[in-house]
DNA sequence: TTAGGTGCAAACCCTTTGCAGCAAG
DNA sequence: CTTGCTGCAAAGGGTTTGCACCTAA
């Protein structure tokens, strides 16, 4: 199915991309709404699902059962507060370096395409 | 609460210990089920919340919405197959190692407490 | 005019929970 | 006896999907 072109997903994008926060597709839906009265939740998860398939955005993971996207698509850590739910861009120069990826590869017979690294514990508003 | 004795509990927490597939809930309660050919899904939900947070097994994280199991309590990374959902263990020397977790507490004003480094890709039988 | 996009609501599916009965201490 | 544990089934809650209508090209 070639792509037509789209002003909620548009905007979709743009909610996710501008965003530093990680938003979930609950918060895309409510955001959204002030600019497009009439946007469904289900047209929010049917652009972030085609969104993530372009290679757009790309999924921070699940936290607290809600899956959360990222607008930056840079390798870079994450920490995740296990309080409030926050999440946060760790610079990737502040975690271990180095690229294992073909060294395992090599030795788990795998083929390795991504990582992720994601501190947890609790941000500066909850501690 | 405290804590009473429960064979099925014990069941649960083998289960996972002895596995090292990373289960899902669904998978012990199915191997469970040729012993315990009584035990329900809700017991083994149950028993795995109260294993976690008696610090008896982990969570791995979710793979395809579905939430993993570790009883290797080790700080260690994973691997995992997006196409097929399997769940390998990476020796901590293979990723990139030293701890980072009090720069990143200092810098973001945070409080690192625990990390998880996931590798994606394809595992050797589907590659 | 012809796909693809959208709203709506129902369906999915993993997980949680209320309740009544069971079992450990 | 007291309190935690379990089976059962219903309820939760995030996400997906079928369908009819709308809209970009």
């Amino acid at each position: 199915m070639s792509t037509k072109h789209s002003r909620k997903r548009d905007a979709v994008e743009l909610a996710i991309c501008s965003s530093t926060e990680h938003p979930s597709a609950e918060h895309v839906y409510t955001s959204l709404r002030e600019d497009y009265p009439s946007i469904s939740l289900g047209t929010v998860y049917r652009n972030i699902a085609q969104l993530r398939s372009d290679g757009k955005i790309k999924s921070v993971g699940v936290v607290d059962g809600i899956e959360r996207y990222d607008g930056d698509l840079s390798d870079h850590p994450h920490f995740v507060c296990e309080e409030c739910g926050s999440v946060i861009d760790i610079e990737p120069e502040d975690a271990v370096g180095e690229c294992a990826d073909e060294h395992i590869s090599r030795k788990y017979n795998v083929e390795v395409t991504s990582r992720h690294i994601v501190y947890y514990g609790s941000c500066g508003g909850c501690k």
